[in-house]
DNA sequence: CTGAAAGCGCTTACAG
DNA sequence: CTGAAAGCGCTTACAG
C-alpha cells in the first residue's frame, strides 16, 4: 500500500506539502497542489487513518455500546447513530453487550483502548466500576435511553410517562380492572421507570398493582414468557398483560398461545417500544413508540459537541400511544 | 492518558521491558515483570492500540459490510459474526450499505482507510470498480450470504435449492398452481438465484412461472408491497406469493390486508429468510430458514484463516424449510 | 535479562 | 509557498 512518502516522491515535493494537500491547507501553490492530486490519484493512495490517529489524537470514530443488538429497538437506535455520525463525518463502532455486563465491560475497554472520540451507552446495569471510571476520565460520553446516576454525564431518552398513562386510560376505558406488567431489570432506569409510570397511572385511576402482578423479566423473550406463566397461574389471572420491552411480549405471546388463550379475549397485551411487525401479529399489538431515529440522532449531536469542545445539554423526547387491537379494542383506530 | 513512558518512569525501567511485559515476551525477570505490572495498576495505563497498529501493521479488527442492519437477517449474521470474532480475539466494524451501493463504497473505504485486518462483505450489487479493487489489492476478503463473480474470493453462502424445491412441493400437494415470486435486486446473487430454484422447482412439478408472475423487489418491505399490489390487480390472481425475503413478505401482507383479503385463504404466503415474529404473525408464516448463526461463524473463520496467512476455502451450508399455516397447511408442523 | 535506537505513517510548528 | 525535523506511542532487531 503505497504511503505518503511514495506520493511524495512521485510527486517531487516533501512529505509535509502531500500532507498540506490532503489537508486542503490553503498555502500551497495550484500547479504543486496538481501534481500531488495526480501522483495520490496514479497511486491509488489512500492517507492511514491509524498513523493520522495517533498523530493528531482523534479517531473521528464514536463507540457506541447496546444493550442487546437483536433487539429492533437497539438496531433501529444504531441505525440512526450510524447515519447522524457519518452526516457529520464520524465513524461509529458498535458494541453489543448483549445485556451482560461483563460483555458491556468489554467494549467499553476495548473501544477506549482505540482511543474512539466520544462514546454513546445505554447501560446494561446500574454501572461497573469500569464504567464509572470512564465516565469520569474525561472522555466524552453520552448515556441514550438508559442512564446511570451520580455522573455528569448527558442523557437522551424517552419520557414514557405520559404515553404509559395514556395507556392505562385506554385500558381502564376498555373495562380492564386487573393489569400486570413485566418489568425489566431493576439495574436498568427504563426497568425501573416504567413500573413507576404504571404503577403512578394506576393510582390515579384508582387501581392497584398487587405483588403478585408485577413480574421481574431481562428484556429478553424467556422472561416474558415466564413470567406469563406465572400470571396465568394465578388463581384470579390478570385482564391485561404490559410487557415493558418489544420482546418480552413476544413470550408472553407464546405462553398465551400455548395455552390455547386467546388475545385480547382471555388476556389483553400491550407493549413498551413499537416495531413494523406488531401491525402484523395476530391481533396486532398496541404499544408505546419512542422516537427513536431522533433519540439516535439527538444523541449523537450531544456527543459531538461534547467532543468538539462545546457543551451539551441532556434531552428527554415523548413517547406516544399506539392503540391496535390486542387490548380489545373495536378496529378502527390504526396507527 | 498514562503512556508507555510513563508506566516505564514509575517502574523504573525501559519503555522496551514495559512492551515485553505487556506483550507476555518470556524473557522478563519475574521481579522486574511484577515491577512493571504493579506500575500499570497504579497507572490504570492502557496500551494505545492506535499505536500498536501503527507499529505492528494490524489492528485485529475485521470489517463487516452488510446491505441493511435494520433486516433482521442480517442484524443476526451481524451478531454471529461479533461473538465468534470476539471469541478469536478480533473486534468487528459494522458498516450498514442500507442496499446503496454508493454507501457500500462508503465503508469499505472507510474501513481500509483505517487499515482493518479483513473484510467480510454481502455485496449490495455486482461489484463497484472499488470493490473489485479491494478484492483484487490483497486485503483478505471473503464474501458472506451474497458474492461477486469473476474474483478469487471465498464465498460463505447458503444454498437455499433444497429448501425452495419443499416448499415448491409443498405448495402442488395443498393444490396451488399460480404461483408468483417477488424477487430480490437482479445484481445480487442472491436476487438471482432463489428465482432459479423457484423457477426449476417448479418445471419440475409441471408448472410455468409467467413474466406476470414475476416481479422485481429490492428486498425492502415497500417493494413488496408494490409488486404484490400488480399481483393482486392481475385478472387471475396468483394462489400464493413467495418473497424472497423476510422484509418484502411485511410489505405482500401490508397490501394483501388492506385490501381486506385473507392469507392464506385468498392468497398464500412464504418467505426467505425465517424471523422469530414469524410465529406472531397472523397466520404464522411458511419460511425457508438459512442457519443464519453459523453462516457468520463460518464466515469469520474462514476471513481469519485468510488473515492469519492460512488458505480459507468457500463453505456452502443448506437451508431448510419451516412450514406453518400462511400456505393453508393445516394447524400441526411447528417449527 | 535489559536498554538504546530505529521506525511505523502521518501532522505541524519552525525556518527560510 | 515549501522543506527538514520532531514527535505521536508503541514494538523489535540488535547489542551487551
Amino acid at each position: 500500500m503505497a504511503s505518503i512518502k511514495d506520493v511524495a516522491h512521485h510527486a517531487g515535493v516533501s512529505v509535509a506539502t502531500v500532507s498540506r494537500v490532503l489537508n486542503d491547507h490553503p498555502s500551497v501553490r495550484a500547479d504543486t497542489r496538481d501534481r500531488v492530486l495526480s501522483a495520490v490519484a496514479e497511486l491509488g493512495y489512500r492517507p492511514n487513518a491509524v498513523a493520522r490517529s495517533l498523530r493528531t489524537d482523534q479517531t473521528r470514530t464514536l463507540g457506541l455500546v447496546i444493550s442487546d443488538v437483536l433487539n429492533p429497538f437497539f438496531t433501529e437506535l444504531a441505525r440512526s447513530v450510524e447515519d447522524e455520525a457519518r452526516a457529520l463525518g464520524y465513524s461509529v463502532i458498535i458494541g453489543n453487550a448483549d445485556e451482560r455486563p461483563d460483555l458491556q465491560d468489554h467494549h467499553v475497554r476495548s473501544l477506549m483502548d482505540r482511543r474512539i472520540d466520544g462514546l454513546l451507552v445505554s447501560p446494561t446495569d446500574g454501572g461497573s466500576p469500569l464504567m464509572l471510571d470512564a465516565a469520569r476520565s474525561g472522555t466524552p460520553m453520552v448515556f441514550v435511553d438508559r442512564w446511570i446516576g451520580g455522573v455528569d454525564v448527558p442523557v437522551v431518552r424517552t419520557d414514557g410517562r405520559g404515553a404509559v398513562r395514556d395507556l392505562v386510560a385506554h385500558l381502564h376505558a376498555l373495562g380492564h380492572r386487573r393489569l400486570a406488567i413485566i418489568s425489566g431489570p431493576a439495574a436498568t432506569t427504563t426497568g425501573r421507570e416504567r413500573v413507576q409510570a404504571f404503577r403512578s397511572a394506576l393510582a390515579e385511576f384508582g387501581m392497584a398493582l398487587p405483588a403478585d402482578h408485577m413480574g421481574q423479566g431481562d428484556f429478553q423473550a424467556d422472561s416474558g414468557r415466564r413470567v406469563t406463566a406465572r400470571f396465568l397461574d394465578l388463581p384470579e389471572p390478570p385482564d391485561v398483560i404490559f410487557a415493558t420491552d418489544n420482546l418480552m411480549v413476544l413470550g408472553a405471546m407464546d405462553e398465551i398461545r400455548a395455552r390455547g388463550l386467546r388475545v385480547p379475549d382471555d388476556v389483553a397485551l400491550a407493549a413498551f417500544d413499537d416495531v413494523p411487525w406488531f401491525v402484523h401479529t395476530d391481533p396486532p399489538i398496541t404499544a408505546i413508540a419512542q422516537p427513536t431515529g431522533e433519540l439516535g440522532r439527538a444523541a449523537v449531536r450531544a456527543l459531538i459537541d461534547l467532543v468538539e469542545g462545546r457543551t451539551a445539554e441532556s434531552v428527554i423526547l415523548s413517547a406516544r400511544l399506539v392503540t391496535r387491537r390486542s387490548c380489545g379494542e373495536p378496529e378502527g383506530s390504526k396507527p
